[in-house]
DNA sequence: CGTACTATTGAGTAGTATCAAAGCGTGTGG
DNA sequence: CCACACGCTTTGATACTACTCAATAGTACG
């Protein structure tokens, strides 16, 4: 369990608000934009059309974000959430000796920042894994919608509940073997709500981001990857992965994923 | 790690919304009120007084639980949270195996239920483990609150907030050691947060819990306790306990409590 | 083609869990 | 008031999971 902070070197000011890389609110921009997916589940807690338009003028689309890159560091100043419009978004916290926790993988749909409400700054890392493309909100102007639409209001509660719950499960006791399940059923899942295979994957964070993710050492992150492939769980090559056996990982995580 | 779920045989309905316990919203209930607590800190958010009386119009005082009494049990119906006034609630699940995993223990002015609010149904259960009175807020009512009063919607956002770090801390990857020093000074440091001494104080949970909870066994939990004692960091006796040397304490939890 | 980094594999070990049994407190019934 | 029984806690001995250390293999990149 080593684990050293992965450093992209110098990154502009965190979370730029108005740089290079925001763009215009065009078509093609939103076409994948998780804005959509974030203003559906608004809608379907209730929101009526009018708060869409104002949902719409209150994000900015920002990225691309090279991997590698910081999108905010622990301690930078709060100010907005975002949604993951593309690639993966890792969230992490360096301790005093140096070691890397890593406290979730964000995939397109989802939200990050949502930790940071209580207190002025940051409380974590958040770097892309990959390619990135964001939807900032500002918080404040967000909260005042949220006052206004009931329906915003409900959406944001029930992320932030979700990921409470989430965050317990993955501190519950599990063997190495449960925890990998769990993680890849889990990502699985994430990505077939997403529109992406539920069984060809890319692993788009190194062994050793998931030994620092699952409490294992990369080690046996290494073992227990290669183990499940000689049972016929699922073959990997690199960062490329085809779960073979979906079942039975399912039965594995089953009780970590209680599902 | 055995763990059983500790049944304290026939409960009456979940979370009870008006029955003989409730009584009447008297100044003797509100001395020790922690809506008092609760609407304080909405009032620290900008909350204004007449919010207060609104919040004051909306919450139900309940109680008391006796040990053991269940408040609500995973799978009934999510209707509201509720904020502990008086004793300890422990929240658990209880997985296929039958082992019992803690999620958290609730002390006074601390809010139970904020993870039921992604779903219909309370994901987990939430037992007394002492005498306990709560305040209980309809979560439909209150929501409609907050969207009328923003100080209490941005301290419903913050407690939130706060249970996701918190839930994720206690993920992270640590000693048995490190994980009961962060535990002992976690519940000194809310106990006197609430008043009461930061070194002498009860541990209203059985070695059990405590071990469900740091995920560890029973037996360890018994043995750092009193490796603890015989290196002068404590004395234990029974669920007494006195914190001699706080200072060396918060050194080994300082890597868990980043503080 | 060489270098650097990540991933894999193997051997030995540390830290906790597990199993078994005894101790202690508390409550109960005689 | 005492004897007993039950539950929780403690203690000891042993086993096992996952870590650590060390070395090799494989990839990506210059």
């Amino acid at each position: 369990m080593s684990g050293r902070a992965a450093d992209g070197s110098g990154d502009p000011a965190a979370f730029p608000r108005n740089d290079s890389r925001t763009f215009a609110n065009d078509g093609d921009a939103l076409r994948f934009c998780s804005t959509c997916a974030f203003s559906q589940a608004c809608l379907a807690e209730g929101m009526d059309k009018s708060g869409l338009a104002d949902l719409h003028m209150l994000v900015e689309h920002i990225g691309p974000f090279r991997e590698g890159e910081h999108i905010f560091r622990e301690g930078d100043p709060f100010e907005a959430i975002a949604a993951v419009r593309a690639g993966t978004v890792k969230t992490y916290i360096v301790d005093r000796d140096g070691r890397e926790h890593v406290l979730g993988f964000h995939l397109p749909g989802e939200v990050i920042g949502l930790n940071a409400i209580d207190g002025d700054h940051y409380p974590c890392n958040a770097v892309a894994l990959d390619t990135v493309m964001l939807c900032r909100f500002s918080f404040p102007r967000i909260s005042v919608l949220a006052t206004q639409l009931p329906g915003l209001q409900r959406h944001l509660f029930r992320l932030m509940s979700r990921d409470i719950s989430r965050a317990a499960l993955h501190a519950g006791d599990w063997s190495a073997d449960q925890r990998m399940a769990a993680f890849l059923i889990g990502l699985s899942r994430r990505l077939a709500a997403r529109g992406f295979s539920p069984t060809r994957f890319q692993l788009t964070m190194a062994r050793t981001d998931i030994a620092n993710y699952l409490r294992l050492a990369p080690e046996t992150v290494s073992r227990v990857l290669r183990r499940f492939q000689r049972d016929g769980l699922l073959q990997v090559d690199r960062r490329e992965l085809e779960l073979t056996d979906p079942p039975r990982l399912q039965a594995l995580a089953a009780p970590v994923l209680r599902s």
